[in-house]
DNA sequence: CGTTTTAGTTTCATTATTTGAAACCAAGTT
DNA sequence: AACTTGGTTTCAAATAATGAAACTAAAACG
C-alpha cells in the first residue's frame, strides 16, 4: 500500500516502520544491514525523521526509536476515528455486565489492529494494548472482519497472511480459512478455538456499516480454564446487541460541531480551549 | 523544529499536523484555506499521506482525518520510550496508595505531552488521556519540567507558550513565570494553584536524569472540593520517592535483550512471535 | 603508542521528484 | 443553459533526492 509509488514521503515512512518494527532502540548499522537503501540515503532519511520528531535519537547510545510526536498524532487519530470513541461506552458496559475481557479491532492492511481493550481483571492497560497488531487469519476479530470483506479486498488480505501455525488448531492455509469464513458469514459471528494461543478462546462479531462493510469487530475473550465455548456462546445475544448498537452509533455519528461559519482555523498549539487537567 | 529545512518529508508532516490540528474530519477546501501551499501541491500531499495510511479519507463525506497507521506506530513509540513503560508500576503504586489521580508527562516542543495517567476514581481512560497535549506554563508538570531546563532550551520553550489566561491565577507573562520557575528549582517541586482550570490543583515533581535534564514530570492532582493544597503537600515524601525511583529505573534501563547475534531482522509483519490475545 | 577497523558523516555531479499556474472536469445552483 | 464551487490533471521549470566515493571520529588491535 505504502512505499514504492509514494515518492520520498512513502520511502521515509517505510524507514519509520522499519525502525518501529525492531521494537527496540536500534543503531544505524543495524538498520543499514536490513535496508534496501544505500548508506547516505538512509542516513539522511533518519536525519529528517529525527528532526521532525517522528524518530528520536539517543545520543549516548546512538540508537533510533519512534518519537513522541507519534503519540500525539495517534491520540488525534484515535479520538477522531468514528469507531473507537463511539464504541467505548458499549464495550465498558459489556465488559462490566459479563465480567469478561472485551477487544475492539479494525483491519489495517490485512492485519488486525486492536484499537481498544477493556480488561475485566487488571485495571488499566493503555497504549500497551491499543495499537498492538495481530494476525487476522487466526483471531476471532480478524476472521469476523475478513468474512465480510468483498472478494477483491478479501483476496488481497488473504495473500498478506503468514499462515504460521501458532497452535495445532490454527487454520494454516487460505483454503481452510475460506471455508471457515463462509461459515462465519452465514452464522454472523466467529470463534477462535485456541487458534492463536493455546488456552485462549473467544467469540467475535463484526461491526458492519449500513453498506455491509466491516468497520471493525469486537470479541469476548476467555481462557479455557475459566470458561467453555458454550459459556462464551451464552453471551451471544448481548454481544450481538452491543455490535448493533455500536454500528448504529458509528454510522449515525457526525463529528460534533460541523458548524459552518467562516474559514475555520485549526486548533493552534497551546490555544485557549484546553481540556487536560494539570 | 520540523518543517522548513526538512524537505518534502517535513512538509508532508506539517500537513499531517495541520489535519490533526483540526481535531475533526476536514475537507480539502478547508485545509487549502488555512494552508501555505497551493492547491495542486496540497492535493498531492494529501494523496500521498492517504495512500500511506497516515491519513484516512472518508469518500462519502470527502473528509480527511489522521489514519490508524499512527495508532500502530504510537504503540511502538510508547512501548519503547524509556520513561512511560518503566514508570507505570510506580504510578500505579502511588495512585493506589494515595487514592489520587496521577499524571506522567514529557515535554514535546515546548508543550506538555501526557504519556500516562492513572485515574483513581474512573476506571479506564486510554488514549483519550495519553497522547493529549496541554500548556506547559500553567500546569504543574509543565512548570516542573521548565524549571530544570537549561537556559537555551528554556528561553526557546518560553517563546512557545501562549500565556493565555485560563483562570485568574494563571501566570500570564514570561516574567512572572520565570520568578515561579526559580522558586520551583530551589524547592524541587511545583504547584498548580488553579492556574489552568478552576477547582483543580496539583503538586508536581520533575523526573531528572543523572545529568539533571528533565526526562519528564509526574503530578498528583485533586479537586479543591476534595482536597487542599496542604493535603497534597502531605504526599510530598511519597511523590519524591516515586520520582526518584522512576528516575533511577529509567536511567538504568537498557532495552531488554540487547543480544548481539548476527544482523537482527526487524519483527516482520504477522510473524510467529505474537503476543496479543484474540 | 601508533595502526587498523569499524561506524558514522559529508561531498558533489547526476538523476528523479516536486512544484504550481493554469487548464480541466464534475457536481450542484441559479 | 450558464455559472459557480470543489476537486483533479497537465507540463515545463525549479528543486530536492540520490549514491559512489571520499572523509573523519572513535574504537579495537598489535
Amino acid at each position: 500500500m505504502a512505499g514504492s509509488g509514494d515518492g520520498t514521503v512513502g520511502k521515509a515512512l517505510e524507514v519509520l516502520d522499519h525502525v518501529a518494527g525492531f521494537a527496540r532502540p536500534v543503531r544505524f548499522a543495524e538498520l543499514l544491514g536490513s535496508s534496501p537503501y544505500p548508506k547516505a540515503t538512509l542516513y539522511r532519511m533518519l536525519q529528517t525523521l529525527t528532526s521532525t520528531g517522528m524518530l528520536s535519537f539517543d545520543t549516548d547510545r546512538h540508537t533510533y526509536q519512534p518519537g513522541v510526536r507519534l503519540v500525539r498524532l495517534a491520540h488525534s487519530a484515535w479520538a477522531q476515528s468514528s469507531l473507537a470513541p463511539v464504541a467505548r461506552p458499549h464495550l465498558d458496559a459489556l465488559s462490566h455486565d459479563l465480567g469478561e475481557t472485551v477487544h475492539l479491532a479494525q483491519l489495517d492492511s490485512g492485519q488486525v489492529l486492536y484499537v481498544d481493550k477493556i480488561n475485566a481483571a487488571q485495571p488499566v492497560e493503555m497504549f500497551s494494548q491499543a495499537g498492538k497488531v495481530g494476525p487476522a487469519y487466526c483471531t476471532g476479530v480478524g476472521k469476523a472482519m475478513l468474512a465480510f470483506l468483498n472478494e477483491s479486498d478479501l483476496s488481497n488480505a488473504l495473500t498478506r497472511q503468514s499462515y504460521y501455525r501458532h497452535t495445532e488448531h490454527t487454520l494454516n492455509t487460505p483454503e481452510k480459512l475460506r471455508v471457515e469464513l463462509d461459515a462465519i458469514r452465514n452464522r454472523g459471528h466467529a470463534y477462535d478455538r485456541e487458534e492463536h494461543e493455546m488456552g485462549i478462546i473467544c467469540i467475535a462479531m463484526p461491526i458492519l456499516s449500513q453498506s455491509g462493510r466491516p468497520m471493525g469487530a469486537m470479541s469476548i475473550t476467555g481462557s479455557t480454564s475459566r470458561i467453555s465455548m458454550e459459556g462464551l456462546e451464552s453471551y451471544l445475544p448481548r454481544l450481538h446487541q452491543a455490535a448493533d448498537a455500536i454500528a448504529k452509533d458509528a454510522s449515525a455519528w457526525r463529528f460534533p460541531d460541523q458548524s459552518g461559519g467562516a474559514r475555520a482555523v485549526p486548533q493552534q498549539k497551546s490555544e485557549p480551549p484546553c481540556q487536560v487537567s494539570p
